[in-house]
DNA sequence: AATGGCTTGCA
DNA sequence: GCAAGCCAT
């Protein structure tokens, strides 16, 4: 009788049971699984530049969600999910030990650098104790060896070139089925906690969300009271993030929006990434990981190659075949936000103010401030900066202009690329 | 409109 | 001849 086979399946950025090729393969290839999740340290900690916390409140509660959950599927299915806290390469080689004689470890494959470093190790773990390691390709739709180039230097390096191939040529593959039982685990191994939320961290990240609750007028807690007003006075009170950065960001109505959005519900729009990105790169001129990391930290679908990829796209430094782009704020406020009423919603200091006027308050007379009750540089910044491109969106009834209503523009919507009548 | 063709203005 | 601006898909 041949010795039985046991695959470790490391969970990493793939934590589900379904259409998951590294449990469709150890459930054909093993007679005992071990579902593995490690809660590594070094994405607890905080960034690289900026030290912002690598995974903010958002994207810790999603994780911890996921992994509760995957844990409930496989019980239900004669299985579990370990959970660990360390590095996986410490775990697995961990495991193996303990266990004796383990076949393989099965993950899917990362790209980007800190992903690929824990790949190396776990392989080389995997190599002195001649245990197989079998990877898959599973996290974009089209599955890399179905592009439709014959080699990765036939990639197309502007994104809508290789859109257009793709979507003509391409194959996305059929979903895997999802195993009714789960093969079991060895005995002997301790399934192990899940860490906390505050366990892992977070509580100062929270500082966070209630100064921008307070700002957005939602939290009225007077213990935040000093706090914002640091803020307003332009000083720190953390050493992880400039609060001028956070003060620039609220020069113009749309981009204020952003990190009060972002830090309420860890979620951007795709517009608004664009925009905050071109903003804090090309008005602001800041460095882009600021922005990229901030980004990092908060949003709740953070994933390395887009943001990375698309800050960079954004600072001018990308695949962007084009030199000098950059968005007109105030063309983009009256695109996607046309009579104003998105602003409103999320800064509610400029309520007052009707229309689609609300993107450009600085321009409005003092009565017409008055009457919105809106006092600039009291209960809304002046800008910082003023770029020259929005003067030809803006309103100047002092030069006797017909007034715009904005009505003729196009109000494309914030779910343009979601049209239902678009076809693609 | 996550591009790119065409026009404009200046060296 | 080139960079920047305009603007339609």
């Amino acid at each position: 009788m041949s010795a039985s086979r046991t695959v470790i399946c490391l969970l990493r950025n793939d934590l589900r049971l379904h259409d998951n090729e590294v449990f469709h393969w150890a459930q054909r290839n093993a007679d005992h699984i071990i579902p593995l999740y490690c809660f590594d340290p070094r994405h607890y900690q905080g960034t690289y530049h900026f030290n912002f916390p690598k995974t903010g409140p958002f994207r810790l509660r999603f994780l911890l969600d996921s992994v509760k959950d995957l844990r409930a599927t496989l019980r239900k299915r004669g299985s579990t999910l370990l959970v660990r806290q360390g590095k996986p390469e410490d775990v697995v080689s961990d495991l193996i030990q303990q266990l004796g004689s383990v076949t393989a470890v099965a993950f899917h494959e990362e790209v980007a650098s800190e992903e690929k470093t824990v790949e190396k190790k776990l392989k080389a773990i995997c190599c002195q104790n001649k245990v197989k390691v079998q990877t898959f390709w599973g996290s974009t739709l089209y599955h890399r060896a179905d592009l439709p180039f014959s080699h990765i230097g036939g990639l197309p390096d502007v994104y809508t070139q290789f859109r257009k191939v793709v979507e003509g040529q391409g194959r996305v593959r059929p979903v895997l089925s999802t195993p009714e039982q789960v093969k079991s685990l060895p005995l002997g191994l301790e399934e192990g906690t899940i860490p906390t939320f505050e366990g892992l961290g977070q509580t100062g990240t929270l500082i966070y969300i209630t100064v921008w609750l307070y700002s957005a007028g939602i939290g009225n807690d007077p213990r935040e009271n000093r706090k914002f007003n640091m803020i307003k006075q332009g000083l720190d009170y953390d050493n992880n993030v400039s609060s001028s950065f956070y003060k620039s960001l609220t020069v113009i109505a749309l981009v204020t929006i952003k990190p009060r959005e972002l830090a309420l519900t860890g979620f951007m729009s795709n517009r608004g990434r664009q925009n905050v990105a071109s903003f804090l790169t090309k008005d602001l001129c800041l460095d882009w990981r600021l922005g990229a990391e901030w980004f990092e930290y908060l949003l709740v679908d953070h994933d390395v190659c887009s943001n990375y990829g698309n800050w960079l796209y954004s600072a001018g430094i990308g695949n962007d075949p084009r030199e000098n782009r950059k968005f007109n704020m105030i063309k983009q406020g009256l695109d996607y936000d046309n009579n104003g009423d998105y602003v409103r919603q999320w800064v509610p200091e400029l309520r007052g103010i009707k229309g689609g006027d609300v993107h450009m308050p600085w321009t409005l007379s003092n009565s017409a401030l008055s009457h919105a009750q809106v006092s600039l540089n009291e209960t809304y910044p002046s800008p910082v900066i003023i770029a020259p491109e929005w003067s030809r969106h803006v309103n100047n009834k002092s030069e006797g202009r017909a007034h715009l209503t904005h009505q003729d523009n196009k109000d494309r919507g914030i779910d343009f690329y979601f049209s239902k009548n678009k076809s693609f």
